[in-house]
DNA sequence: ATGTGACTTGTAGTCCGTA
DNA sequence: ATACGGACTACAAGTCACA
């Protein structure tokens, strides 16, 4: 059994994303300012914050620290 | 550039799969009983404990709904 | 009850482009 | 600045046998 549904939209996902994409407002950057200083490609970022990608943690981590935050708020932002 | 650096045992998620057995041996289970209900693999879950693992956010939360804890306490836990 | 190696399949993750 | 697409490589995901 693979752990994504095939065409469901997880709602974990959705939830984590909106919260990165809030800290990241909240920052004030751009999402190609934060694929910079975080290593992550662009695309695959704003893919995270559309919740399409079930990231790695050290991805999550890196998006964390590169927003000054840490990740534990993001999960909390994020009802997890 | 590979995110996971060749030979060296991120410390990220050595981190977390301390947190993550720390809070498994509090609710009194195994692996192989938080295996079960979880609906992760054994093999693949102790791989994770200890720190072999880059899991993705949807086996987090599982794990952290698993152990009846907020994935937000494992990283606070985890020290991030 | 846990660790480890081997193996296959799916997708995470990168890079390029276009709008 | 962001979304979306194709093509590609690396690695997560899932299973099993044995220590």
């Amino acid at each position: 059994m693979p752990i994504t549904s095939p065409n469901a939209k997880e709602p974990v996902l959705v939830a984590f994303g909106d919260a990165v994409r809030a800290a990241r407002l909240a920052v004030g950057i751009s999402q190609e300012e934060l694929a910079h200083i975080s290593g992550i490609d662009r695309s695959y970022l704003g893919a995270i914050e559309r919740g399409e990608q079930n990231a790695g943690l050290l991805h999550l981590v890196r998006i964390a620290q590169s927003l000054n935050v840490p990740l534990a708020e993001l999960m909390v932002g994020a009802g997890l």
